[in-house]
DNA sequence: AAGACGGGGTC
DNA sequence: GACCCAGTCTT
């Protein structure tokens, strides 16, 4: 590996990132949470304003995780906010409210895998313990021309060996995973990498081939899942209808009166055996709304009702719920 | 080993 | 429309 120029590259051409200005490991282990399939823009406004709520693991432990989700809606993947509170109660438990500088006991926190544990090693505690992520995959995969398919666990895990030879010789772990991960996002890019200005072009196999496209190989992803919905915006007594979440997906999250069926009486016949007797004024837009592996189908309706059954509640303030971005596209249209 | 788990950006 | 992203946990 061409250490030195990567390093060079990393230190003239590094985005201005808010994370990278702090030495406190709590703020790096937020940011590697919110970094978890999500690209910087996305969570830049989130990390901001987290910290902002709970400057300090005490903070985010004494937290209430309906608080905690209201501040992040909207990011997606919420279960890692989960798994974040716990976690700052387990170190709160463990360790007394501090991050140990240990990768197997940072290892054992909740929410914490392989690559966080790498992350928050070598970023806040500069030591060589490895951080593969899709970067690394790829920038990896490119140089060294890589045939294995990158969507299988046992490749990762054989990838993340060579990984961790790199960090162990590199010298400067910090650098070598800050830089790595740099050039995955804003050079060794997904499609149309940009080769010319890359530190590792001499040494790439995949440039000097120009096959950059061919890696890293995946396997195909399964096709996703439709799910029809009927949903149903029913005003009560100057509020909505509307059931707080206890499936795992969207977990805690507010919903509209939804129904899963093929047909408008089907859904009406259902929300009657809920008690439910629905007066329909308006049909709305439908929705289509892609999760990971399902595709939500919406059809969406106004309309009033003249009682209330559990376990549907009266929400007054939507501001006041944690409210998905699905949900908050149908609250748009009314 | 495979599936669950969000939402946004890119081409 | 299809793919990907600074992944982890459960089954």
């Amino acid at each position: 590996m061409a250490y030195l120029r990567l390093f060079d590259w990393y230190q003239t051409n590094k985005r201005d990132l808010p994370f990278r200005k702090t030495d406190n490991p709590y703020h790096i282990w937020v940011s590697e949470i919110m970094l978890q399939q999500t690209q910087v823009d996305t969570m830049l406004p989130f990390y901001d304003r987290f910290l902002t709520i709970y400057p300090t693991i005490q903070d985010l432990a004494r937290a209430d995780i309906d608080e905690i989700l209201k501040v992040v809606q909207g990011i997606g993947y919420y279960r890692r906010f989960r798994m974040l509170h716990k976690g700052a109660q387990y170190v709160i438990d463990h360790h007394d409210g501090k991050l140990p500088e240990d990768y197997f006991k940072i290892l054992k926190i909740p929410g914490i895998g392989a690559y966080t544990a790498g992350a928050i090693m070598s970023i806040a505690f500069h030591k060589p313990y490895p951080a593969t992520d899709g970067n690394v995959i790829r920038v990896l995969s490119r140089v060294k021309m890589l045939e294995d398919d990158f969507r299988l666990d046992k490749n990762k895990k054989k990838l993340n060996e060579m990984n961790k030879e790199l960090i162990e010789n590199s010298n400067n772990p910090y650098l070598y995973t800050q830089s790595m991960m740099e050039l995955g996002a804003t050079v060794c890019k997904v499609s149309n990498p940009l080769c010319d200005t890359c530190p590792l072009q001499e040494v790439c196999l995949a440039n000097i081939n120009n096959v950059q496209q061919n890696y890293p190989k995946m396997s195909p992803l399964k096709t996703k899942k439709e799910i029809q919905y009927f949903t149903f915006i029913l005003e009560y007594k100057e509020g909505f209808l509307m059931r707080k979440r206890t499936e795992d997906l969207l977990h805690g999250f507010y919903e509209f009166v939804q129904i899963e069926s093929d047909s408008l009486n089907g859904a009406l016949t259902q929300a009657q055996d809920l008690g439910l007797e629905i007066q329909i004024l308006d049909e709305l837009q439908p929705i289509k709304h892609v999760f990971t592996h399902m595709i939500w189908q919406i059809n969406l309706y106004r309309g009033t009702i003249s009682n209330i059954t559990s376990p549907y509640e009266i929400v007054h303030d939507f501001s006041q719920v944690p409210i998905a971005t699905v949900v908050k596209k149908q609250i748009k249209q009314i």
